[in-house]
DNA sequence: ATAATATTTTAGCCAAATCTAAAAAAATAT
DNA sequence: ATATTTTTTTAGATTTGGCTAAAATATTAT
């Protein structure tokens, strides 16, 4: 696998985000999402097609191809290993982690990497949910959906949580909840729908149907 | 505290080293250091006067001033901080932390550092024995004593045998210790005056009084 | 003191990554 | 179907950090 720039890192990864929904990518797109100018995503589209890449013939816009995809989720994969790093074990916000995992994940040697992987444990979600390519650039499969749509005894891991007030946040600390958390449905009660959790290694709670709709969780496909 | 590039960041901490022993650096040797062309040295130590990191006049080599080492200790503890903690937490060789450290050390956030810092444990040598500056910069001083002198638990780096007989060199062989060696006392016998020394990855063993007077450690003061 | 050698600087060129302004092409509106 | 507007590309410039070759300066040897 060959070594690409930090900024043709960042074109790459930009693109491959911008193309999730089977889109072709175009100039003012991705000019946009990464704060340049037209002209110079041009003349990047241009390189990267010669280091074939992506796709790209003038004024069709662009898509990255195979070995394009390859490169972007080991850039992917990089960043939200660090940011898990930052969040998890240096304690850092949700909200700072971002940035700081933008430089980091131009740190380009695969041991670092793969051993910063086995340090963590294999996490299979980044602090904001996302997930987490494997060696192979294999992202698992998942469903997302709310805590009351979990089906009964399926291990889920909490990913999101759709409302941020203080009250919330003080609510799920005193459960013990946070994005990461590992739990399943043991019981839903129909009279007042709230459910009873089992969290990993922890005993059972139960919450109401108002907090459990704003708890988003995923679980294997 | 301004930012500066990857390349500038390198070419000072090279000056740093250099001027270590109060000499004036010069242009071929610093050329040599960073695998560069003298052109480019002239170009970037004009560039840097500018910048008001150190003296140059043309022909009469050049120096860091106060705020051009300040920087270079921020360059070095981040750089060290960083060896450390693959070594430490990544369980990586201690041949392997410095060329990766080499670019993890450009990524600048204070903040990054401090708590990294903090997560390791405020150490204060890194995996080869060179001390690691705090956040102030500063670099602790260092005692130069016998092992036999050595305060318990107090990580030293081995700097010195005052006896260089093959008997004396063979059994340093055997207990694998040499120059660079980090240790520290785990348990000193009144009996014999024997000494318990743990070695940085290794296990426990035990050497004479004898053996370890002949010894000479750094640590921090 | 002068000549030979070594070091350092200057001059001029190059590649990467950016920009602005103008031209070209595509999309949209009349 | 044209005209207008928007998008994209091209042309040409700039900045950073590097290079080579030649000139300038300093050092060393005779
Ligand atoms: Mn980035
Ligand atoms: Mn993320
Ligand atoms: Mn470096
Ligand atoms: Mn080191």
């Amino acid at each position: 696998m060959l070594n690409y720039s930090q900024s043709e890192e960042n074109y790459i990864k930009a693109i491959y985000h911008l193309q999730a929904d089977g889109e072709t990518v175009t100039t003012n797109a991705l000019a946009q999402e990464l704060l340049t100018r037209p002209a110079s995503v041009t003349d990047m589209m241009k390189k990267l097609k010669t280091k074939k890449l992506l796709n790209y013939q003038p004024y069709q816009g662009f898509r990255l191809n195979n070995e394009g995809k390859k490169v972007a989720l080991g850039i992917i994969r990089r960043h939200r290993l660090w940011e898990y790093f930052l969040s998890e074990k240096l304690k850092f916000g949700w909200d700072e982690v971002h940035e700081i995992a933008e430089e980091l994940e131009h740190v380009s040697s695969k041991k670092l990497v793969d051993k910063l992987d086995e340090y963590l444990g294999f996490p299979k979600f980044d602090p904001h949910g996302d997930p987490i390519p494997d060696m192979n650039g294999k992202i698992e499969n998942y469903q997302q959906v709310s805590l009351v749509d979990l089906p009964l005894n399926t291990l889920a891991e909490v990913c999101h949580v759709s409302n941020q007030s203080t009250e919330m946040l003080d609510l799920l600390k005193h459960k013990n909840i946070s994005i990461g958390t590992r739990l399943e449905i043991k019981q839903k009660f129909h009279f007042d729908s709230s459910v009873e959790i089992k969290i990993r290694q922890q005993h059972l709670v139960t919450i109401s149907e108002q907090l459990a709709k704003n708890i988003f969780v995923r679980y294997g496909a």
